[in-house]
DNA sequence: GAGCGAACTTACTCGCAGTAAGTTACTCGG
DNA sequence: CCGAGTAACTTACTGCGAGTAAGTTCGCTC
């Protein structure tokens, strides 16, 4: 039964060969189960290799896990990138961004959560519970914003969800931003400068 | 030398102040060193107790890294609710509410990192790879903004920072929020939102 | 001061990242 | 066709850290 159509009964391949052969595992192991939940042996029985040769060729996990998020890093990017200079004007370039954006992550889900998904990192009650915290925030904000529509104007809420997590998102990586930054702004000049930046477009939003 | 001011020398105590110290520690050492970073053995070593007990109080480290979340998750949720009502208009309010969010978190360098960093999860190359992904959309958006100045006018890097900082968080946050939820938006929709909320500020914030 | 429950410990298991040292298959010059 | 050299690959470990089983000691009460 030795068919000349059979698959080669997993023989030695060349060393670029296998390394895309395991890039691409890694990647759908990580996609599915995250980094934490992924073990070296699990990508290793993946291919159909033993551990070692993974190290030899990626020196550790962290090493493997680079190299899937420098592909992904670098399609995301371009296509980003591509979208922008294609509008007329800024302002349909920023529009244009945002839907590459999000068309991008739409096409590729597993690619996701590779890339930023800080879930990835803490699965479980631990990813819950950073979320209740995060929620909390959002459902503040939701009620500020719903408070200050006008009565008769019907409230679309996948638009406020959209509104209260983009504030929030917004904030929250302000905060990291400024523990990173040798001399960060005061608070009250963070503040400032985000408030104006979406007080405008909130205003508009709630009246139109 | 057993002076009666003498700290008693490691002795046991209640169940409750044993886990209030426990707890304590954690919250100190997790916030220095990361999740990660720390292990149970570090956290029962400082306390000067055995690992075990620590398990029997909060069950695992998730269930004690939970416990550290919950107190500073209600401290930075109550400062910040109570900002808010004490404006007069929703415009104050959401200054406000941003101003006490940055100060809280400036007033408690280590609960931050505990509460939401990111970084915290996954310490040294791998958080370094990550921030690359996002500051490279943090500099195209910078790019985009500092072209649409009007010569005129000189350029606040801080200000530009904190606006592409804000917008990439923004974007990142949503595409999060899609994910997780059942029937998302279609991407269109999404932008489109997202650049009625921020198109408005942009403009104002380049001409004045 | 005997007994009893709460506080606490010693001494493990198990899973997984990472490694040392060796073995097998391909290939190329003779 | 053959032997040497090298790239591909494996077996069999170490070490560390999460989590646990089974006790042991302290302090209080009657």
């Amino acid at each position: 039964m030795t068919s000349t159509t059979e698959q080669p009964p997993k023989r030695r391949r060349d060393r670029a060969a296998r390394e895309r052969e395991i890039l691409a595992a890694a990647e759908r192991i990580f996609g599915e189960r995250g980094y934490q939940g992924t073990s070296m042996d699990d990508v290793a029985a993946a291919v159909g290799v033993s551990k070692p040769l993974i190290y030899q060729y990626y020196g550790s996990k962290d090493g493997l896990f680079l190299a899937c998020l420098a592909r992904l890093r670098a399609n995301l990017l371009e296509t980003v990138s591509d979208a922008v200079p294609a509008a007329t004007d800024a302002e349909d370039a920023l529009y244009a961004g945002f839907v590459a954006w999000f068309q991008f992550l739409d096409d590729h889900p597993q690619a996701w959560s590779v890339l930023i998904d800080e879930g990835m990192l803490a699965a479980g009650p631990m990813a819950a519970a950073t979320d209740e915290v995060r929620n909390a925030f959002v459902e503040l904000i939701s009620t500020m914003v719903r408070l200050n529509l006008p009565p008769n104007r019907p409230a679309d809420t996948d638009e406020i969800e959209i509104l209260a997590q983009s504030i929030s998102g917004a904030t929250e990586r302000l905060a990291v931003w400024r523990t990173r930054t040798p001399n960060p702004p005061p608070p009250e000049k963070v503040a400032r400068t985000l408030h104006e930046l979406l007080w405008q477009g909130l205003k508009t939003l709630s009246t139109t």
